[in-house]
DNA sequence: TGCAATAATTCAGGACGTGCAAGAAGTCGT
DNA sequence: ACGACTTCTTGCACGTCCTGAATTATTGCA
């Protein structure tokens, strides 16, 4: 199967063409402007079909769908892997979390720069990570084995989101060019420095 | 003045009328089952009145006003003190912060225990204490001087606010009782054992 | 082509949240 | 206690988001 599917590539296409009209309208008028009405007019469709791609308008925004894991490195994270020390390994699973933008880097950064006048679209996209979070927890879960402390699971887990939360915004406040995941031993390091002061 | 004004007692108890009102049809058929109106019923004021004490619904659950850093925690952390030391200060200035909880502890519980089938609540906090990360970034920065790194500020900012949370949810996952800030230490301890396994 | 699955549309409606202007209730000076 | 002043409450109209159910169009496949 090369072709994936006359029905696919229009649901894809749709969704991307909702995604920029919403991106074009909320350039030229402002995000609280524009109405789910103006972007299907724009997209040609009705406003219910639009809530069949989205959840909500922000989702629109952020070109949601679903952000998952990736299989080999969430496996290698849940057995111990790759390298065995827990730091380094978290350091790999959120690279490789952040090297798979859904929709492509324009519409991420686009999405991002809307985002920094709109707190409200940071935590939808917030939402959307923490779906990830029971998916976080159990891999957490089964690399501490039974000695797993219930706590402590929760508090890794939240300190892998929040790493990947810190280093985008880092890539962020640098610019925005390059890649994302570049950032993250710069944030590695500076906590280190913060819980480990004595070199 | 000893008594505040008939004003504003009778704002305060309004306010936690509609709180009250609120947890206790939580309580009673979810969340999602209860609408403003049969809120406003409950307490027997009008819906545009309730909109007046708070923003949105969610603000209701989590009895949210105005929820502000102690202000001598915060001269201290900014002007390097209390101890020198970045950590420990950051745990005084995070405990001081969970030691004053709005309206009473047993709200907080309940709006916690509320939160936790409902993340859109958590959420919602997030954005009032995100009102603090503002307030937060100015101490960080004073206290770090000209050095100020501006993605430094960002992170140490990010982390205070996430040992806030931490501390939060582990106090909740070890029953409920006794003193929020009583589980800092350890995730202080935790995370400096992440980050610096040798002893 | 013709049948089955899937997606889009129409329609009706609930719920949240806001602006506005009129009226009620608290506050204060005298 | 009275009237002027301020603040709060209320009703109403409206816009927007989002959902469910039933209907119609589109696509996949034999």
């Amino acid at each position: 199967m090369e072709t994936e599917g006359l029905r696919a590539r229009k649901k894809r296409a749709r969704l991307e063409a909702f995604v920029d009209a919403t991106h074009r309208l909320a350039a030229e008028q402002g995000l609280d402007r524009v109405t789910v009405e103006a972007i299907c007019a724009e997209v040609g469709v009705s406003v219910r079909t639009f809530f069949n791609y989205f959840e909500s308008k922000d989702d629109a925004v952020l070109g949601m769908e679903h952000w998952r894991l990736d299989e080999a490195a969430a496996e290698a994270f849940a057995t111990g892997g790759p390298t065995g020390d827990l730091l380094a390994d978290m350091q790999a699973l959120t690279t490789s979390a952040l090297d798979h933008p859904p929709l492509g880097k324009e519409r991420m950064e686009r999405a991002f720069e809307l985002a920094k006048g709109h707190p409200e679209l940071m935590l939808r996209a917030y939402t959307h990570v923490q779906g990830l979070h029971d998916e976080i927890g159990a891999l957490v879960r089964r690399r501490l084995g039974t000695a797993a402390d219930e706590s402590a699971v929760a508090l890794i887990g939240t300190l892998l989101l929040g790493l990947a939360h810190a280093t985008f915004v880092r890539w962020d406040t640098a610019g925005g060019t390059g890649d994302v995941q570049d950032h993250l031993p710069s944030v590695v390091a500076d906590l280190t420095a913060i819980f480990a002061p004595r070199t």
